[in-house]
DNA sequence: TCACTATTTCGATAATTCCGGAAATAATGT
DNA sequence: ACATTATTTCCGGAATTATCGAAATAGTGA
């Protein structure tokens, strides 16, 4: 992933509306959720969704599929992990020493077995 | 980390000349570098560069002192990872099916010691 | 104190973003 | 064709951000 394209998902996720929908899409994951009910749920009027929408949409953060009349839209979480990848190279970029704890404690996220740090 | 926090973050990074202080702090790591130091070296106004250290401060990406007359800036490793966390929970919260194979997948940015297979 | 260096603050302008009302576009069913 | 529903586009105003010249602040050394 180029800066431009990260920077284009940065700015996507720094604004509140935007970052709720893509939490909110995340969660509704595969399905995903129509422009409309991601509107109601927000709280917020149709166009100013649909704006929010089209900067996820520019950043590659969420696709769109037209389902009936209604517009479909999914997290596309593996444009997010490239985004984080990013985030981490950048920080790392030829210092593991720096960047090795911290994939050691972001590990805790989303544990697959353990329960403790009884690691040695 | 709370959003707010995690927003003023992503904005902060979402801009071209800060996404690259942040990136030649972090490999300066952890002598820093002085205010105008940065300046030069990006090829930016000394009054231009402080607006964006100031923003970055801000947003605790990075951290100042004084030494002697210039003031050396810290990239704030603590902070970005956290910034990183905050995404990751973003993504994954409660769904553990899908932020695993991505924290595999990020693994390999810095592997510092050999991993144990998720699931069994 | 004065001169010098390093950095920030002030102030102004241009550009961008956010928001939402109103109108336009698209799909469906009759 | 028409009515209905779902979404987007168009438009304008308010707010925010980016940029940088000029002036102000802070530290150093003579």
């Amino acid at each position: 992933m180029e800066s431009e394209q990260a920077i284009l998902a940065l700015a996507a996720l720094a604004q509140s509306t935007r970052l709720d929908v893509f939490r909110l899409l995340a969660r509704h994951e595969p399905e995903g959720l129509a422009a409309g009910d991601l509107a109601r749920a927000l709280a917020v009027p149709q166009n100013t969704m649909s704006s929010h929408l089209a900067v996820l949409s520019r950043a590659r953060l969420v696709t769109a599929r037209r389902h009936g009349r209604s517009i479909v839209y999914r997290a596309d979480l593996k444009a997010f992990q490239s985004v984080v990848l990013f985030m981490l190279r950048d920080c790392c970029n030829g210092r593991p020493e720096i960047c090795g704890p911290l994939i050691e404690d972001l590990t805790p996220c989303c544990p697959p077995k353990p329960r403790r740090k009884a690691n040695a």
